[in-house]
Order: C-alpha cells, then structure tokens, then sequence
DNA sequence: TCTGGGGTCCTAGGACCC
DNA sequence: TCTGGGGTCCTAGGACCC
C-alpha cells in the first residue's frame, strides 16, 4: 500500500510525550511501584505527577497530599527526584536521536523530531518510523509515549494528546481540520488564557473556528504573531523550525533563582539574605555551566502577590556571588519598602556570556574579578565533597535558619498601612501545571 | 483558586543619533 | 528655537510554556 503522499506531510513532525512522566519514571526505576497507584511531589505537600492507577482513583494534579491521603489511604506518596527525572529525560533525546539528528529537547518529558524525508532510507511510511520509535523508547525506558505526527509542530502536538495515555495519532495536512471541532481554542498550545479570552470576544470558541478565519480577519482584528503562526499551522503550514541547538550547556539564555519563605517576612536584613542565598544558587549554576552574567534582575514578592523588579546592570561580566550582592544591595536598599511582609525573592541572570567572553574595563574592574575566580573553584569543590551550600556567604547564613519570632509576626500585623510604589504591580498567576484550568 | 520554580519569545515605547 | 522623518538599541512588561 502506499503511504500517504507529500502533500499529506509537506514536513513529518513527531511529538512524544511521556505519559504521567515522573510518576511513570519512579515505577520505571522501582518494581515494588509498577501497577501501584503513586503520586510526586511529597516535599511540597501537593501532587506533582500521578500515575495512571492514581488518576484512575479520580486524584488529580495540585491536590493536596492531606486530602489525597484523606481520600485513598492506599496511594503511595514519594518525593520528587529531579536528578532522575533529568537522566530518563536525556535518555529519551538520545534515544530518538538514533533515528534522526533533527531533535529538539523541548522540556522534562517532550521532544519535537523532523523526520521529513527518511521514508526512503527506512523504506517505512513516517506512521512506521513514528511507531518505530515510539517502541523503542517504552521498551528501553519502561514508560509508555503519547506520539503525534503532523505537518507542524502544533499540530504534532494535537496529535500526541490526542488518545492517552501510549497513544498515536498521525495527523496529515488535509485532515487537520477533523481534528479541530472538539478542541476549545484556549488548549491550542501557544494560545493561554488572555488570547483565549480576546478570540473567544470575537467569537473564537474553537480551534476549528479560529483555522476557518481568513488572513483580513487576522489583520483586522490586530492577531499578534505567535497567534498568526498558530492559525498558519492549523491550515496545514509550518511556522516553528525545530530548535534543534542543544541548549544544554553554554547555549543558556538566562539563569533565574527564586524561592518562597515561610511565614513571610518583614525584616530587611532576612529578606536580603534570602536573595543573598539565590545569588549564590545561580552564580553556582552560572559557574556548573561556564558562563558570566552582565546583568541581574532582581524580584520582591509581597504576601499580597505584588513584585517589585530593578534590572541591575554590572560593570564586568561575573559569576562571583560576593560580586553582584555588592552591586544588588544599593538597589535592593531603594526597592525595600519597610512594615510589609515579603513573601519570595528572585533573581535573574540575563546578558550570558561565556566565561572568556570577559573585556578589560577601564578600571581594572575584571582583574580583581579575576582573581576571585579561583577561590570560587576550590568553594565549588568543597561543596562538591560535603555537600551542597557547606560554604556560603556570611550574608545568606541568616537565611539558612528561619524562625521569625512571634514577637515580630505580631509586630508586623500591628504596623500601619503603607502605600506600595507604583513600580509595583499585581501579576496574574495561573498554574496549568498543577492542573489548574484557565 | 489562596497561588512553586524555571524558562523563552514578542512588542511597545523611550533614548539617542543622523 | 522650532520643525521632520527615520533608524537602531535597549528595557520593561506581557504572555506563554512545562
């Protein structure tokens, strides 16, 4: 029989995607777990992944673990294992690399492949290169794929969410549209909750309905082009080459650190500390991976959900913690509003170079930088031997310890309202990934 | 809803220059 | 001092993703 045409699949995208992914890899690596109903993420006290037989109890995602054990005293609860979450991750990569170089690393559990043109060398059609593949990754790993092929990546994408858990749908040009009527625009990947919202005003319920516009519509009604991209694919173009780059080691964009405290806090000096600590969690990273920030943002978060940015630049690219606190801490002394209770600190690292990359200023800023770098190298090794964080700023100390005593919590409950800056805003926070709906 | 952590990309608008 | 137009670079912020 012969396979579906060129014009079925202009371009063959496939999308894998594992099912349950860090539930199914703790039964991969445990037998005592496999047909057991599991759940992750016992640090943070919230359902993180489940495994098949746990969403079969009617457990879902952000449940917390009280009422899932209140609800079905028999699940088996575990912590969250990033590390091996990371190494089942890569081997997925790999694995699918064997059949094509064009592999893009999308997250913790997905990858984007482009097969277009390999019938020919595996003398398959691209539904048995997909199947191929997708088998060789469950019996390699011990956990089952949802496989999409399509003409783009949105539409691979359609198709490997399409039947789970291991199912596959291939999904050729023409037909897109049959795939279309059932699926609210809002579940297009690419499309969240605010261009939902704009769509579903003009009269976009569907994905259906928005592939059926035309391209005056788009531009009538000021489509943004993300959105464009998206509407292209639905009709059967491709929009999204892979990012098939390794963005593993030094291809890093930015580095961001931010963590959440408890109970928040007023004092100045802990909340510094606090962002004293993520300085030096990603200036570590910043060195694991041999690259030197510019430039740092730095983020309060209120208890009330208000953030408060500066972007900080700095004179001499660095991976020294000690170097950009000192930069951070005048403005950290204009961004602390007192008698307010903060909540989380952040801090980003932007302008990445490589750690070569340093330029001689006219103040002799990289030298003494320079010499700091080798003290950092025996810190990072010492770490290494005794575990994380043995040796730390005097700063970030404060914060290893947290116990606000009641006199000041009722101190920080008495103090008068303050007017917040301007600067800062409300942001809208939504959690699809905790399975939260839009 | 009572809210974590780590990312990327796009766009509007201001600063600066010719 | 006022007037025009156009280009580039940078940053803040929005939106989205897992």
């Amino acid at each position: 029989m012969k396979g579906f045409s060129d014009r079925s699949f202009p371009k063959a995208i496939l999308h894998f995607d594992g099912d349950s992914f860090f539930a199914s890899v703790e039964q991969a690596m445990n037998y005592k777990l496999r047909g057991k109903p599991i759940v992750t993420g016992a640090e943070r006290g919230a359902a993180t992944a489940l495994s098949i037989e746990a969403k079969r109890l009617g457990l879902n995602r952000g449940m917390s673990m009280k009422d899932i054990r209140a609800k079905c005293p028999e699940v088996i609860v575990v912590s969250s294992d990033y590390t091996s979450y990371s190494v089942y991750a890569r081997r997925m990569y790999a694995i699918v690399r064997r059949y094509t170089s064009l592999v893009e690393e999308y997250s913790i559990d997905e990858c984007f492949a482009d097969i277009t043109g390999l019938r020919p060398m595996y003398g398959m059609r691209y539904e048995e290169i997909a199947l191929m593949i997708k088998s060789d990754l469950e019996r390699s790993l011990g956990i089952t794929f949802g496989v999409g092929l399509g003409p783009s990546k949105v539409v691979a994408k359609i198709g490997s969410k399409f039947r789970k858990p291991g199912g596959f749908t291939p999904i050729p040009a023409k037909e897109v549209q049959n795939f279309l009527k059932d699926i609210p625009v809002g579940n297009l990947w690419g499309v969240g909750f605010a261009q939902a919202l704009k769509l579903q005003n003009l009269g976009i319920v569907t994905a259906l309905d928005f592939a059926q516009k035309d391209e005056a519509w788009l531009r009538a009604h000021h489509i943004a082009k993300p959105y464009r991209e998206i509407w292209y694919e639905l009709r059967g173009g491709s929009a999204r080459e892979l990012a098939t780059e390794h963005r593993g080691s030094t291809d890093i964009g930015s580095i961001i650190k931010t963590r959440t405290f408890s109970p928040p806090s007023p004092q100045r000096a802990f909340v510094l500390a606090q962002l004293s600590k993520n300085i030096e969690r990603a200036c570590f990273k910043a060195r694991k991976h041999g690259v030197k920030t510019g430039a740092v943002g730095v983020m309060l978060k209120t208890q009330d959900f208000l953030y408060r940015n500066a972007e900080v630049p700095l004179p001499v690219p660095t991976n020294d913690p000690a170097y950009v606190l000192k930069h951070v801490q005048k403005h950290f002394d204009r961004m602390f509003v007192p008698n307010i209770l903060y909540r989380a600190t952040g801090i980003s690292l932007r302008s990445i170079v490589g750690e070569k990359a340093a330029t001689l200023d006219l103040f002799g800023e990289t030298l003494k930088v320079e010499e700091n770098s080798k003290l950092l190298d025996a810190v990072d090794g010492l770490n290494k031997r005794y575990g994380k964080e043995t040796i730390g700023l005097a700063l970030s100390l404060k914060a290893v310890s947290h116990h606000e005593p009641d006199r000041q919590r009722q101190n920080s409950r008495r103090t008068s309202f303050v007017p917040l800056p301007i600067e800062q805003r409300k942001k809208t926070i939504d959690l699809p990934f905790l399975g939260m709906a839009h």
